[in-house]
DNA sequence: GCATGATGTTGACATCATCTACATCCAAGT
DNA sequence: ACTTGGATGTAGATGATGTCAACATCATGC
């Protein structure tokens, strides 16, 4: 027998049929910070909701990352990949070069207005562990761009980067930005730079 | 004779030759909150560091703003201010609409680069009260694109904007994005969207 | 069986935003 | 001059939060 008795919330939680081990901590914290962002906004985002949420205690979470920001920092990342593959399937259902930079504008657009606070931390600054995110995203826009015109270098591609990041970004603030985001809307956006490039 | 002696922090003030009313508290908190923010970082941007930095205790801030997110928001909204002064003054110097809009998208850029916290803080989604920062910013680009081809529309001012705001918020993040986004290159960036525009 | 590292828990701390009650100053009436 | 009321500032307390150190529990390989 232990100097101090079994804690209360131990105890509680073998009354519920609960394990003194989660099993999945990490995993399950990604996910719970996932859905409080956007429910309650990055200000709800608290590591005692989150703990809380996962049905463990405060400090559980320090096993898995080393401060909060780390936790922010491997959101944000998950965040990237999620977009990734959404931008991967819109092009796999084109089949022309323009067609696939266009539906990886609308699905780019579309992920910042589904997930806005998402995609405000995955820019706010704190950098994805791996820093692989915004990397990878780079490179596939590259690689659409490449596929098209002549005169398609670098430059162009950070070009249809910045508009449609710009696109999506301002469209999260501004009521007149977000018409020109509509689905319809942005594929003449992004014609204008198609226009530039050929 | 009050029935408590004289707050020892009052008696200092006197001793330095301060008051005991600052005289402009309001405007030196946002001067103080401006400095801090740049660098201290926006974690470093505490109610308590902003009053100290105005010899003023930590509840006197409380009389000038709600809170401090609307300290926040009046912040940013000085932050457009500034911004939109810059864009002006540069714009004046060029005597073609093309090399209006190149200069105002080399000052944005550039703004966001000298400012990257106070960028930031702008774009994060609290509001500036006034609401004014981000329409006269639309406002000024909107009437510089129109001055350019025949086929310039709303939707052509949006995504010059939208393009000269994505260069520069990504180049806070990417080296890559970074590199198109030094000062003689942002203008063969806006040159590709006004390819497109005329 | 049993040591040992990984995983959770508890309790405490410092910092922060914010509130309440009070003190001080300034300016307008009188 | 004197008072009086509103604007401005102060002190102290409160609750929430991130973080840490010491301890408990579990799972796994020897």
């Amino acid at each position: 027998m232990p100097s101090s008795p079994v804690p209360s919330s131990i105890a509680r939680l073998r009354g519920k049929g609960g394990r003194y081990h989660h099993g999945n901590l990490r995993g399950a914290l990604i996910v719970a910070a996932a859905g409080l962002l956007e429910t309650e906004g990055e200000a709800g985002l608290t590591l005692r909701a989150l703990a809380d949420r996962a049905g463990v205690s405060r400090a559980a979470p320090y096993r898995h990352f080393a401060d909060k920001e780390a936790l922010l920092a491997t959101l944000a990342g998950e965040g990237f990949r999620v977009l990734d593959r959404e931008m991967e399937r819109a092009a796999a259902m084109e089949t022309t070069a323009p067609g696939r930079l266009r539906a990886m504008a609308r699905a780019y657009v579309a992920f910042a207005q589904r997930y806005h606070r998402m995609f405000r931390l995955m820019f706010a600054g704190a950098a994805d562990p791996e820093g692989r995110g915004s990397g990878q995203l780079r490179r596939r826009l590259s690689d659409a761009v490449a596929g098209m015109g002549s005169a398609t270098d670098g430059m162009t591609a950070m070009t249809a980067w910045s508009l449609i990041h710009g696109l999506a970004a301002l469209a999260l603030d501004s009521p007149v930005v977000a018409e020109a985001a509509r689905a319809p809307n942005v594929d003449g956006v992004v014609d204008l730079l198609i226009g530039g490039i050929g």
